[in-house]
DNA sequence: TAAATAGTGTCTGTGAGACACTATACA
DNA sequence: TGTATAGTGTCTCACAGACACTATTTA
């Protein structure tokens, strides 16, 4: 009987966090600790185990390689597969690219928290993965709830929302015309109470809250 | 040093090809030589050997398991990973599910082509990679164009998108709308021509023809 | 009061879908 | 001529985007 020559499989996992401070998304990268591209950024990455989950996976990078603890993951989904043979020089693997949101907060010490436009150089092919999978990112916003809520929290203010869909798509909408998206997005309520008002002044934003989270459809 | 237990991967396709003369998209589907579920229809699926691309394995799993000539593939592409442990009763594998359009002919002998709205079960949990799958691809008609174009031929008429349209979206437009659709396809062109009548009668359809296929985004 | 920001209401353009009517084939 | 099918031209509705105007805050 052959051994059969099993391609290896990592998990490449975009961490993303809103910053509300900062009022922008922040990706998580951190340093390489071992040889290929020690000391270099790189999106936080396993090798999948025998038998397990890709969701479980993703959660044990970002645990190991971020310092975070899993219960700040919000939620998690599937991006694509990137299989071009070189991209790692110990030899040809497969990376899927999962994306995980985790609780808007200020971002703790560590990890590197980059903001989604001026992401630094990365190690492997993962600034590849960064740059095609951006625009699925900004895609998936409104459209997918547990993505969004993830993201959002589970309650949040228009001025968030402008923040948050700046941050994906590199245009801040009309607070108007994103609050009839809003509108739309099922299990999102528009609420009657409003925030505290802005250090620079404004008017003081709504608040949304999700009612109803659904199911992500787990992969695509 | 301890081995790494790495997963196996699978690769398993979608192989899809329009039948002008059935009027319906088929699916290729083997019966399966070896033993887990020896015997029943499977989609045509190969292990992903070390350093192997995607799409090569997707070849050769169309060409070993329908016993198709790889010439026959006009465009392949991703789907998305499906991860359940117990979905292969020999252990643990991953199955990156890929599309693969054949060129439209009616189909030769051996593999069993079924219509999309009528595939047998399968082996594996290959039922549930097509159900998952089937609303993806039709997302990808008309916005898609190596899928598109995979499906229907470099040149194909009315009636025939009408079918291909139909039998993914398991809803048949009205030809006027279809035509708008079909005029605001990039690469897309409406031609002068009427194509043969149809054997039961009415006006002959018009002639389409692709002048620019692009590039597909490869994963996604 | 000025600057900043959000919310309300309107207008326009695009695209999907439904459909009446016309055109062209076969029986 | 009747039936079947495709093509042309409208109409409506939903939604995205732009924007004027109003509301509410800080400086």
């Amino acid at each position: 009987m052959a051994v059969i020559e099993s391609t290896l499989v990592s998990v490449d996992v975009l961490a993303l966090r809103f910053d509300p401070d900062a009022r922008t998304v922040l990706l998580g990268v951190a340093p390489r600790a071992l040889d290929p591209f020690a000391g270099r950024l790189a999106l936080p990455g396993v090798l999948l185990g025998r038998g397990e989950r890709l969701r479980d996976a993703a959660l044990r990078a970002v645990t190991g390689k971020l310092g975070l603890d899993g219960s700040a993951v919000s939620a998690t989904g599937q991006l694509r597969t990137f299989d071009e043979p070189s991209r790692d020089p110990r030899g040809p693997t497969l990376s899927v690219a999962l994306w995980a949101t985790l609780e808007p907060t200020a971002p703790a010490d560590g990890p590197t928290w980059a903001p989604l436009d001026a992401v630094p150089p990365l190690a492997f092919d993962h600034d590849r993965i960064v740059a095609d999978c951006r625009p699925v990112l900004a895609d998936r916003l409104w459209r997918d709830t547990p993505f969004t809520a993830g993201l959002l929290g589970r309650e949040f203010t228009t001025a968030q929302a402008l923040d948050v869909t700046e941050s994906l798509t590199g245009d801040r909408p009309y607070p108007a015309n994103l609050g009839r998206t809003m509108d739309r997005v099922p299990g999102l309520e528009r609420t009657a109470q409003h925030a505290a008002a802005l250090p620079k002044g404004g008017r003081p934003p709504l608040v949304w809250r999700w009612t109803a989270i659904g199911q992500g459809s787990d992969g695509r």
